[in-house]
DNA sequence: GCTTATATTTAGTTGACACTTACGTAAGCG
DNA sequence: CGCTTACGTAAGTGTCAACTAAATATAAGC
């Protein structure tokens, strides 16, 4: 997730991600896409979202055909998502982490 | 949007945000609550944070007082939804895409 | 086998960023 | 007023990430 999270805050990889959100498409096809970076750019950013779990790979003959992972990018949602939903455990432990604190000094 | 993912792409960032998520908290006690790194460290943080406008600052005497601006978390939230549901439009626009991009060859 | 098409990998550069140390400033306090 | 508390800002450093160009891999077609 934290990883997910650091792929997205790239630019160019969101639009990326958009790219193959609905169908998966072949690296040149991607590449193609951009005109202000070199293929090998994206085929770096590729590997960042793969990486992170964002787009998977399948190969077919010498092209490699991305797609996006939803699954992650729920993940992604869900995480946010805990910043509202588990205010109570938190409560909790910011408390107790006050506490510590105070201890400390 | 952009400034607030990237913000969030930071742990130290994260912990920081869920320290003031459900209440304000002086500079000092946010940064005694990060043993690791020094108190200008967090106070750099927080500046990249009210930045990007998930934080608010309030000043009282000498002390800031900070807290989460939930608004551009909801914002960041709705961002990721709409990687599912404007899925039609993006749909038409990629096609479009798709279009130029053939006629550049 | 050689060539072409598709794509990654490696090496090297540049800029951004998280950090520390040092200093500045503004508000309260004796 | 001098001192302390609470904080930011400036300058400098090391590390990492995005990029380009060149080299390399792999499958297909002849």
């Amino acid at each position: 997730m934290d990883a997910a999270l650091k792929a997205l805050a790239e630019p160019r990889r969101r639009e990326i991600l958009r790219l193959v959100w609905l169908r998966e498409l072949p690296a040149t096809d991607i590449a193609d896409h951009f005109s202000e970076v070199t293929r090998s750019a994206i085929s770096q950013h590729l590997t960042v979202l793969k990486t992170a779990g964002l787009v998977t790979e399948r190969r077919e003959g010498t092209r490699r055909l991305y797609r996006a992972d939803r699954n992650e990018m729920k993940k992604l949602r869900k995480f946010l998502d805990e910043f509202w939903t588990s205010g109570l455990e938190r409560l909790r432990d910011v408390a107790e982490a006050a506490q510590r604190d105070k201890e400390k000094r």
